[in-house]
RNA sequence: GGUUUCGUAGCUCAACUGGAUAGAGCAUCUGACUACGGAUCAGAAGGUUAGGGGUUCGAAUCCCUUCGAGACCA
């Protein structure tokens, strides 16, 4: 079936050949849903006409709605305000899009199709000597949501990530914690691994700011503190010993590591985010040293007199970039120049999306351009989803100073929160305690998840700690309880023997928009895969529940006597509640039938 | 210093990518057949879209500029 977008867009192009006899193939017909105070459901806008039909603006869109009145069978009438030419649709088009979608319980979810394309989405990633915190918490909700939206969208997803699981700061927890741990472990001091290998590196780096700061007392400046300090002369040695395999420093850095893994997959679990493939950092580290040589080989780097290999990208209005250390060690970029490559030649994915904080945009820029460089078309296909960061009323959270949001502190307040909210509000009594858990655990995690991702993942975000997150108005319980509303009606006519189907002649206005609604769904799937927003998801079904609840409120379902009508009713129902639950499934948000 | 992103109601966010009188939620105030589930619905109030200039039929959106906040590159 022709959306109904393109079969007004194409007939207008027919209408403006025909009436001004112009071409009008490259023309852009802009429609757009019309505004709630004009009478129509598309809204064509003229202005752009006139220099073809050489007529005003109202001139032009009545001889257009005059046209497609006439020689579309679903355009059924018209009018026009100023310039604009709002279209009215046959209700019986409305009325037969519903009998052909309403029972489909996969609405709006596509299956990868035969030679679909596949997407790579990396995120996550995070650092293995703290655990994970608010700013985790986007990038892991954001990440996830995407990879389902690109997913039901009709591409192929792999969705990967990695971990950075080496380097100085992971040493710092094992320092201190060879120092001054005493041989704590989860089991002996009851803490989550992540959180107890966080308490170490926070040790560290109370430790060290009290040395440099009575070397700096004595009159050294900073670097020169830094380069006594017996601290990190020792971090730089478990690095090094690291790096040269040194047995006992491997064994501990397994087995911290492994104390963090088991951490991240509790936290993992609850916020319901996994991933096809994990790439550790410390298998990774060494990729791209040989395609030095083949930028250097191909004339795309140039080694300087130190023997640091760089590559000048000035012409492109950036920096000259370090490829290659003069002691010859790697930068970040050239693993993950690295990484990228070995991804492509075992994926052959048409794109590859990073999800990564805004701070590294200017890594990016120079990571996809330098591919470019070395001509991976490939390369084309990659893109930097800059999201913004997590702020708090003073700021950024900085982990250092003690004001990051821990994720998992965060989810069971959440969880918390909805329990007292449930209870205050008295509707479960009858619920067996496991399934309350749930339920505590569906809304709170709901509230949550909606919340952030109802945010365009562009922008920068704000988070009020003091402030809880609300249960009420535009909120993920706000939809989940419309949901539960559905079911619990439906529940109620199956007893009653009410059946569902979609056989009348006419609907009122209300019915018309709401299936106007359920129709856009696909095409907001389309556009949130297109622009990687599941804010848009989020908004839409948002838009979507507050028009329904509005029609549940103003009429009856199962208290209507006319039986088609009734039957229509619980049909429209049963479809608003399908598009809920796959909306939200999109955002990785459970829906409850009862709560 | 250079590059760059952002600034919308008291607060948190929208605005279909240049379209009609800038919309929601929270908070405040007022109301809703003792209910097909009130975590709902209806209404009131709240705006010079940071300020100024420009582009055009039309600007929160594009360009210039000032102010303010952040990020990145030495």
């Amino acid at each position: 079936m022709k959306s109904i977008e393109n079969l007004i867009s194409d007939n207008t192009k027919l209408a403006l050949t025909s009436l001004y006899n112009v071409p009008a193939d490259g023309v852009n017909v802009t429609i757009q849903p019309t505004r709630k105070e004009f009478e129509g459901d598309f809204t064509v806008t003229a202005f752009a006409f006139t220099p073809l039909s050489k007529k005003n603006p109202e001139q032009t869109a009545k001889e257009l709605g005059e046209y497609l009145k006439r020689e579309v069978a679903e355009i059924e009438d018209y009018n026009v305000i100023k310039g604009f030419l709002n279209l009215s649709i046959d209700k019986g088009y409305w009325i037969d899009f519903l009998k052909k979608s309403w029972n489909n319980k996969e609405y709006g979810i596509a299956k990868p199709a035969e030679g679909a394309n596949t997407i790579m989405v990396e995120y996550s990633s995070p650092n293995t000597n703290k655990p994970l915190h608010l700013g985790h918490v986007r990038n892991n909700l954001i990440g996830s949501s995407i990879s389902r939206i690109l997913e039901a969208a009709g591409n192929k997803v792999i969705k990967v990530n990695l971990v950075n699981d080496r380097g100085i700061h992971i040493c710092k927890s094992m320092l201190a914690w060879k120092k001054w741990g005493g041989g704590e472990t989860p089991e002996s001091s009851g803490m989550k691994g992540d959180h107890l290998v966080g308490k170490y590196y926070v040790v560290f780096d109370k430790n060290l700011k009290a040395e440099l700061k009575a070397l700096m007392e004595k009159g050294l400046s900073e670097e020169d503190a830094e380069k006594q300090s017996t601290l990190m002369n020792e971090i730089r040695e478990m690095l090094l010993k690291w790096e040269a395999g040194d047995k006992e420093s491997i064994e501990l850095w397994n087995k911290m590591n492994g104390w963090v893994y088991a951490g991240f997959d509790v936290t993992y679990k609850m916020l319901g985010v996994s991933f096809d493939k994990i790439y550790y950092e410390s298998k990774t580290y060494l990729l791209g040293k040989e395609m030095v040589a083949e930028g250097l080989k191909k004339g795309v780097f140039f080694k300087k007199p130190d023997g640091s290999v760089w590559i000048d990208l000035t012409a492109d209005g950036l920096d000259e970039k370090v490829l290659l250390r003069s002691d010859g060690t790697s930068v970040y970029m050239t693993q993950d120049l690295g990484t990228a490559v070995s991804r492509a030649e075992e994926f052959h994915f048409n794109g590859l999306v990073y999800i990564v904080g805004n701070e590294q945009e200017y890594h990016f820029k120079v990571l996809f351009l330098i591919l470019k460089k070395l001509g991976y078309t490939w390369a084309n296909g990659c893109f930097h989803l800059s999201y913004g960061m997590v702020e708090l009323p003073d700021g950024k959270m900085k982990s250092r100073e003690g004001t990051v949001v821990d994720a998992d502190d965060l989810m069971n307040e959440m969880i918390k929160t909805a329990e007292e909210t449930t209870k205050a509000l008295g509707k479960i009594e009858n619920f067996e305690s496991e399934e309350a858990a749930k339920l505590y655990k569906t809304i709170g995690l709901g509230a949550l998840k909606y919340f952030i991702l109802k945010v365009d993942p562009k922008k920068k975000m704000l988070f009020n700690p003091k402030e809880s997150i609300d249960f009420e108005g535009n909120t993920g319980p706000f939809l989940q309880y419309t949901y539960a509303r559905i079911c619990s009606l439906l529940r109620k006519a199956t007893d009653l023997n009410y059946t569902a189907s979609v056989n009348v002649n006419d609907i009122i206005k209300k019915e018309k928009e709401l299936i106007i609604k359920v129709y856009e769904f696909n095409k907001v799937i389309k556009e949130a895969a297109a622009t990687y927003s599941p804010a848009l998801v989020a908004n839409y079904v948002y838009e979507l529940v507050k028009e329904y609840n509005q029609y549940y409120h103003d009429y009856s379902v199962l208290k209507e006597e006319n039986a088609e009508l009734r039957s229509l009713r619980i049909a429209l129902s049963q479809q608003v509640g399908i598009v809920i639950h796959n909306a939200m499934w999109l955002l990785g948000i459970d829906v409850p039938e009862r709560m």
